[in-house]
DNA sequence: GAAACAAATGTTATATTATAACATAATTTA
DNA sequence: TAAATTATGTTATAATATAACATTTGTTTC
């Protein structure tokens, strides 16, 4: 389960997050970017491209999914959030800026994810890397089950 | 880099031991099934459904999407192929039934796919699920990059 | 061996996810 | 301000996957 007690205030502590990120490597945080990087950020849970197109609609009747595949790419890339390749899904990345490699514990019953980092993972990715001399670049680590809220 | 030397041999072999886990388990390892799991093991790449059913359709011309979808449920189901999320593709297991987790170093530049498995990755997925009271069901680890052998 | 049932496959249609390609608008740079 | 770059608009379509129902094949029971 998410720590998030307020939700306005950890949304809004989030963008200011992005902005600051985006002032200081000089990248666009266009109105677009703003909206739908907000429209993912209304939960903990993750979105799906085209609901996520939906929602956008309706403040933005022309969106196509261009509009939301190009915003995507442009919030992965910089780290504002991930995509779920086991889901074909995207969520808010819960510390931007602050981590190379993180993975993920996906609840199947309440859809929350869990969004994890530690030493151990990456030391486990660098030596496995470096034994098999290996130069990664990218790391999908999602683990789908049930939560510590759901088990019971 | 794979460590095959023989590929027909390669294929023999894992064909028999498919066949020989389907005898232990009673499950049917059908003509279809047979086909697909050859035409996936044709090389230790991997392939994508579509690109599937089109080698499909070579044999069984009247095959249609349905038909290679099924036939990796089962295949994944079992244990004998898995799929690569980051890809959107089918790969054969190296070592059907000797495995729980493992993980997949993805070189970008041949599209070669070593499948590892690591007593580490086990421990630190036990660990960090058991440290979150999470009941894991399936694990996604994927490393893309590149290989030894492009490296240079 | 025929009836009843289950499992696998056939078939049609469509849902879901994502990108190519080119046009226009907005912003930055020279 | 012209030229170049970046972002967005727009149309069309590609790529991936499943639902739903029909038929066939295999298995079990009588």
């Amino acid at each position: 389960m998410s720590t998030c007690k307020n939700h306005k205030t950890c949304v809004n502590e989030t963008l200011k997050k992005v902005e600051t990120i985006c002032k200081q490597k000089e990248l666009k945080l266009t109105k677009l970017r703003q909206r739908v990087l907000k429209l993912i950020w209304k939960s903990h849970s993750y979105v799906k491209a085209y609901d996520l197109l939906e929602e956008l609609k309706q403040i933005d009747p022309a969106a196509k999914p261009p509009t939301i595949y190009r915003t995507l790419d442009f919030l992965i890339e910089n780290g504002f959030i991930h995509k779920i390749q086991s889901l074909n899904a995207y969520i808010g990345c819960a510390h931007p800026n602050e981590h190379k490699e993180c993975y993920f514990l996906i609840c199947k019953k309440c859809q929350n994810i869990e969004e994890c980092c530690s030493e151990k993972i990456d030391k486990v990715v660098t030596s496995t890397t470096v034994k098999n001399n290996f130069k990664p670049n990218q790391v999908t680590f999602e683990i789908s089950g049930v939560c510590q809220e759901c088990i019971n």
